[in-house]
DNA sequence: ATGTGC
């Protein structure tokens, strides 16, 4: 495995070839790493990012590579990123948060129902009561007919949102149909497998009780859950389209971004801890020399092991967001009486899927990327979606908004993919070191967004990440997806300096 | 991302 140097290379070796197009040779006979972005963009992406991708793009059994306008260092693979192989499965391009998705809710509520501050004070306060943030944080007072113990939390990792587990947790059962996929089951497509790998896992599942009762909680880091008001476009198709997905122009919604948490943490660190011992006992090379690209080829024991773990952690995130929803449309029924919601869509952007690509079927890894199939594509037949294509959720910042979009035919370009949101600008650290505390806390303030947090985290700030305008301009410029609504937040659920605390 | 250091 050569390494490639990008450093002496103009434009890091990108090479535009359309406004928002580009490919990034890797040399030999691999076809091109496919990247996303305007100029603007493309000058955004440091040289270990594209290392990463590199390495990815020349790995055993990498097809395809796309690059995204949202793109970072990540664990072996770059955030931000599309792997196909038909061959392999890898656990870095899924990620340590496996399934970390985004989902939406629609009230029946106009705007000027969350214009009163002490009706948003109250509806955080509702919210944050059922579904808290913060690592090891799960449900505290969880009512009976809500509470997940032993046997239910088995149930959730091996079944999904079924109907069983989705009555059992008060969710109703026809938001299955709104989500990507509602349930994941094993290597060899049968939910009997799960329960085995489950059972062979158990004895390492420190605490297993009291994760399943993260059930229903967003963590930390960059998750969240924001009350918008939607904001349709001005053009006819897309106000069709948004209309087909249920969404209401001026209507009151909530977006959740959380993923799988601790369990879905120990199961993807358990795997890549697992391969490391092997590829460092069998002394195979790895892609860049990067033991954070570990793989297993299909039909192996080690990838029947990965896919059954990613399928278990995937079915905790579902039913975690299903059940987020379910608490949030109580806490705003607690505090307006009445109001009744829906769930949008639910959506990833940290899994592989097994998908046709160039004719044959293939595990699409998306990093810190999300699926975008447009109306007529064969995988949504017989979904709700067959003739729009699906809701794209991108998490932009609260002040920007959030977007929700829908693919075009030339997603096909990017393996019918575009990016998971932003994508970060300054690091953790260089974000504290940067931004002023008062000056944040103040944009919030002019803004009228309210949050839960005394002080809004200044390493989630919205100048800690790209320009999102900029990032949707590149997802358009190169025709893989439009806009069909844009969010605008009026509050924030984020883990910080709570004020209830 | 994460019972936020192995």
């Amino acid at each position: 495995m050569s390494s490639q140097t990008i450093e002496t290379k103009p434009n890091n070796g990108i090479i535009a070839d359309g406004e928002a197009t580009a490919i990034l040779p890797t040399g030999g006979k691999h076809k091109p790493i496919t990247v996303i972005g305007t100029e603007a963009i493309r000058g955004t992406f440091d040289e270990l990012c594209l290392q990463q991708a590199i390495n990815s793009r020349t790995a055993p059994g990498v097809t395809d590579l796309v690059l995204n306008p949202d793109a970072h260092c990540g664990y072996g693979a770059p955030v931000g990123c599309v792997m196909v192989s038909p061959t392999h499965v890898y656990p870095g391009p899924v990620g340590v948060d496996i399934k970390c998705s985004m989902s939406l809710l629609q009230t029946s509520l106009p705007a000027d129902a969350v214009i009163d501050k002490p009706t948003r004070r109250a509806l955080i306060n509702a919210i944050c009561e059922r579904t808290p943030t913060g690592a090891g944080r799960g449900q505290r007072n969880a009512p009976k007919s809500r509470r997940v113990d032993e046997a239910l939390g088995r149930r959730v990792l091996v079944e999904g949102a079924s109907r069983g587990v989705c009555e059992a947790l008060g969710i109703p059962p026809e938001w299955a149909e709104r989500c990507e996929d509602s349930a994941h089951v094993g290597h060899d497509d049968s939910t009997a497998s799960l329960a085995l790998r489950l059972e062979k896992l158990m004895p390492q599942m420190h605490n297993f009780a009291g994760k399943v009762t993260q059930l229903g909680s967003y963590g930390g880091g960059n998750h969240f859950g924001e009350c918008e008001v939607v904001e349709f476009g001005e053009d006819d198709r897309s106000r069709r389209v948004a209309d087909a997905f249920g969404l209401i122009d001026g209507g009151v919604a909530f977006l959740s971004h959380c993923g799988s948490r601790g369990i879905g943490h120990q199961l993807a660190t358990g795997q890549f801890k697992a391969l490391q011992q092997k590829f460092d006992r069998w002394d195979i090379p790895l892609p860049g020399q990067d033991r954070e690209l570990v793989y297993a080829p299909l039909g192996t024991p080690e990838a029947d092991a990965y896919l059954d773990d990613m399928a278990l952690g995937a079915n905790f995130a579902t039913v975690n967001h299903l059940l987020i929803n379910a608490l949030v449309l109580e806490a705003f029924q607690e505090v307006i009486p009445g109001v009744t919601g829906r769930l949008v869509y639910f959506i990833s952007h940290n899994i592989a899927r097994k998908e046709i690509v160039d004719s044959r079927p293939a595990w699409v890894h998306r990093k810190g990327a999300t699926r975008a199939m447009p109306a007529g594509h064969h995988a949504l037949a017989g979904t709700p979606f067959a003739e729009t294509g699906h809701p794209i959720l991108l998490p932009g910042n609260p002040q920007a908004g959030s977007a929700v979009m829908v693919a075009d035919p030339g997603a096909e370009l990017s393996c019918y993919s575009v990016n998971h949101g932003a994508g970060r600008q300054l690091g953790r650290k260089a974000a504290k070191r940067a931004l002023d505390q008062r000056e944040v806390d103040a944009s919030f303030d002019a803004a009228d967004i309210l949050s839960n947090c005394r002080q809004y985290p200044i390493d989630e700030a919205p100048a800690a990440y790209k320009d999102f305008d900029e990032v949707l301009r590149s997802v358009k410029a190169a025709g893989l997806a439009s806009e069909v609504a844009r969010l605008k937040a009026r509050f924030v659920i984020k883990d910080g300096d709570k004020a209830d605390d």
